[in-house]
Formats: structure tokens, sequence, C-alpha cells
RNA sequence: GGCCGGGUAGCUCAGUCGGCAGAGCACACGCCUGAAAAGCGUGGGGUCGACGGAUCGACGCCGUCCCCGGCCA
């Protein structure tokens, strides 16, 4: 989300001064009315690997979000897109029953990817019919899977920082409530001014639940709750993401994560 | 004080004619290849306000009491 420009204090986006300090990258890229996606962050991360290599630097990439770290970290292929069929597919799930036809035909023409994909989760049954009917080939047939933890697409090392459940808890609750006293909501209201953000922007957690309240005049508490609450389950879904990778150094952390800076030093000079 | 409505999972509430106690959210566990800060699956949880009664059988019917809200005085 720190791709969008204007979207800073939400996003815990780099100061100035940091900036200034360390040169970051993919920051500030799109506005926000324009939509971003795993394959379109894969291509400008590896550049701006790609770019500090070639400077005799060193990248430090900060994941977020599995699927986009796998994405520029791994050899993953995306297959193609079709908007005008993605949107028929779309259309044809929303009709009564039209989720389980769709599941039907996908297990008729792709019986492997069937079993990785949740009879109800339309969105995917969706993508992989839409790789299916565009490319002809099934959807299993491009890549192993996520799950398959092969030779990176270039030398990398991976280190994950574990936060004790009641503390991590208790930080996110402090992160946003420092995000609402340092501008969050007036942020948001200068956003949404004469424009609307792209389906994507406008999901990024704490934006989605303020926009919403402005919009129908609902409680900005409760939006700020339900914006802390879907924080803990992203932190899960990213628990659950990486655990699963071999490739993975943990160093645990306490309250205080600054006693994780020497092994993450030494992993960084090594 | 009288009348009416309500009391069921942590929260908000369904529960048909009396026949195995339910949903959403929360929480826990897990899945994942062009939306991923997205999408989806599984699960643990109950003195059905309390006590008594009729019934083979009560969250439901009858009685008494307690608590909450509204109206009247």
């Amino acid at each position: 989300m720190q791709v969008y420009r204007g979207l800073d204090v939400g996003t815990a986006k780099p100061t100035v001064a940091e900036r200034a300090a360390v040169p970051h990258h993919v920051i500030d890229v799109v506005e926000p009315t324009e939509e971003w996606s795993a394959m379109r962050h894969q291509a400008v991360a590896r550049a701006a690997v790609a770019d500090i290599e070639a400077r005799g630097k060193r990248a430090l990439l900060v994941g977020g979000t599995g699927l986009y770290v796998q994405a520029v970290v791994d050899d993953l292929r995306f297959p193609g897109e079709d908007p005008d069929l993605r949107a028929e597919l779309e259309a044809a799930t929303a009709e009564p029953g039209g989720v389980a036809a769709a599941y039907d035909e996908l297990r008729r023409r792709d019986p492997d990817a069937v079993e990785k994909i949740d009879p109800h989760n339309a969105r995917r049954i969706v993508r992989a019919l839409e790789v299916i009917r565009l490319t002809g080939k099934p959807f299993s047939s491009f890549g192993a899977g996520l799950d398959q933890f092969g030779p990176t697409a270039f030398p990398v090392r991976m280190v994950g920082i574990w936060v004790p459940r009641d503390v991590l808890n208790a930080r996110i609750a402090e992160r946003f409530a420092a995000m609402r006293d340092a501008g969050l909501v007036d942020e948001v209201q200068q956003l949404l001014g004469g424009r609307s953000l792209s389906r994507t922007a406008s999901q990024a957690i704490g934006y989605k639940e303020i926009i919403g309240a402005l919009s129908d005049h609902g409680s900005l508490d409760e939006a700020l709750d339900t914006a802390v609450r879907r924080t803990r389950s992203f932190a899960r879904r990213q628990r659950m993401w990486f655990r699963r990778d071999p490739r993975i150094t943990w160093l645990g952390a306490t309250d205080n994560h600054c006693v994780v800076l020497p092994a993450l030093l030494a992993t960084w000079s090594s």
C-alpha cells in the first residue's frame, strides 16, 4: 500500500527524513486511483533490486505480504489476464448456483487445481477458470505452487521477527491510536476530494473503514476498532504464510524489538 | 404502583405446531500463483434470568419472583 501516493499516515510510510537517510524504493510510484497487482509489484521490485545491485549495493526487502515477497524472490510466473473474460466469469458466479457451476467446470477441466481451492472461494475459482480459458492450459500447470520452496530467483537471506501475541496485539492498538493522532482521518478526507480510490487502494486497512464511516456518517471509533481487528487478522495470515517457509531464520523479540538487532546485523553482513 | 415489550454463545439477535440449541460478528486453528492490507475453510464455546407446576417430553405452556426498556399514573 506504500506504493500509493497520498496514503502516508495509515501505511506507516517512511518519513522524508528517513528516506533521506536511507534511499527507499517502490514507494509513491502510483496514484491511488490506479490498480496494483502482484505481477506489477514483481516487475517494479525486481527492477529496483537490479538497480541497487548494479550500483554495488545490497537491497533490503521488507515484506508485508507473503505473496508479494514470493513474487519477487521466487520464480513465480503469473499466467495472463483478461479483464473482459474475468468480468463475464464474475457475473456468472454472481447468479444463484453460479459458484457451484463454476466449481464443477473447474473440476472437469483441472482436477489438480480443484484440490487447492475451496468450493466457496469465488475469487480464486474465477481466476483459475480465467487462466484455463485464456491459455487453454490447466491452472495447475503454472508452477509447482506456493508451498514449494526451491531456489530463489537471486541470492537472498530471509529473516523473520517473531513477536509474542500479547505484545503484537498491544502494539497494533497503539499504532492505530498514534495514526489517528497523526491525522489519519484528515488524510483520508483529502484523498477522497473529487475522486474515488481504485479497488486495490480502497481496501487498505484503516482507509477502507474510515471511508465507510465518512460516507455513511458512522462512528469513527468503531471504524478504528474494526481496523485494529483487521490488522490482527492480517498479522495472523502473515504468520501462517511465512511460518511454512523453511528458508526463513526466525529471531525472537520481546516487548523491545531492538533486541534482535545484533542477530539481524550479523545476518546482513554475513 | 398499573399496562406493554424484552431477558438464549463474549457481542447483536433468530428459534415455525412443545420433539437433538442456531446465525452473524468476535476468538482459536488453517488454506493460498495477475484483487493478497484481498478471498476462503474448519473449530471451541450455552444454568435458554431464577424457582415451582402440568406434560412421555419445555427455550417455548401455566404460576410466582428478579432484572432491562417504553407508556400511563
